[in-house]
DNA sequence: AACTACTTCAACCGCCGTAAG
DNA sequence: CCTTACGGCGGTTGAAGTAGT
């Protein structure tokens, strides 16, 4: 399948919009909407291509669209996403209501991938032993709100060999490092630390430790911040329960700072209930 | 002030999936 | 089944802005 470029034609202009055509295209899309982008500059009276208008409407024009700067949670969702979807910017995008893919992609690159390279943890390896003073990190828990949608319900339950809940169903995942479980008819979430001996990593767990809360995200996506550390098990509350078994999806993926290493959880379904709207 | 190097980000390019004929 | 048209996506580019010398 040959297809002719997009602005082949002469007289369509290419480069930066001016504030005019922005104006033709936001009354003409108020109007009519946009059902056929390729028709719409024609009709609208512009001298660009449909591909051209949809761009610069959808990355710029749109009236949800968030504007300034990214915020850390922002960063932080991005990353962690990324970590889990890799270059899927659109997908990044719909969770992050009000930015849009290319942003997105424009902050991956310029930023957060030069940020990552100081702040991932190595692939594979087995790491130094280090300090146990976790007071200044784990990941934002001081900036979390008290609306979290996930409830830790117990920690530091120590167990010395791998064990899943009962009554658990056959979904988990893992990564190198831990067993993420579903349980209790999909209502909470196991994650174990396993493999690694704790003497190794965490010579003392204290209770300063854990995180007494989770952090949320302006989006339900249920990407969270969990403490978690070798041989523990951490039980989390879901904020919601009636998904089907067959359509969740669970990571947990380990992160990790020069003070400190926890997981994120992601808990990824289609078959939601109703959200919670921000 | 002038020049250069670097960074940012809006916009373009080309490919892909899908629907329609 | 094949072809075509379209929307959407990710990669890339280059102009504009900023920092450094």
């Amino acid at each position: 399948m040959v297809r002719a470029p997009c602005c082949e034609k002469m007289g369509l202009k290419k480069g930066p919009w001016i504030p005019e055509e922005d104006q033709i295209l936001i009354s003409f899309i108020q109007t009519n909407g946009h059902g056929n982008w390729r028709a719409l500059p024609k009709q609208a009276g512009l001298l660009r291509c449909g591909k051209s208008c949809r761009l610069r409407w959808t990355n710029y024009l749109r009236p949800d669209i968030k504007r300034g700067n990214f915020t850390k949670e922002e960063e932080e969702t991005i990353i962690q996403l990324h970590e889990m979807l890799g270059n899927r910017w659109s997908a990044i995008a719909a969770k992050l209501p009000g930015r849009t893919d290319n942003e997105i992609k424009n902050v991956w690159h310029t930023h957060l991938k030069k940020k990552l390279k100081d702040y991932k943890p190595p692939q594979n390896s087995k790491r130094h032993s280090k300090s146990k003073n976790h007071d200044s990190k784990g990941p934002t828990t001081s900036e979390s709100s008290n609306n979290s949608d996930l409830t830790i319900i117990n920690t530091q339950k120590h167990i010395d060999s791998p064990v899943l809940a009962p009554n658990s169903p056959q979904i988990s995942s893992s990564t190198e490092m831990s067993t993420v479980t579903l349980v209790d008819d999909h209502q909470m979430v196991v994650i174990k630390q396993e493999v690694m001996e704790s003497s190794e990593y965490f010579p003392e767990i204290d209770e300063s430790f854990w995180t007494d809360e989770l952090t949320t995200d302006n989006n339900w996506s249920s990407t969270d911040h969990v403490m978690v550390a070798a041989n523990q098990e951490l039980q989390v509350q879901l904020p919601f329960s009636s998904f089907k078994e067959e359509n969740v999806d669970i990571l947990a993926t380990k992160m990790e700072d020069d003070m400190d290493f926890w997981y994120n959880v992601f808990i990824k379904t289609d078959d939601l209930p109703e959200l919670p709207e921000f």
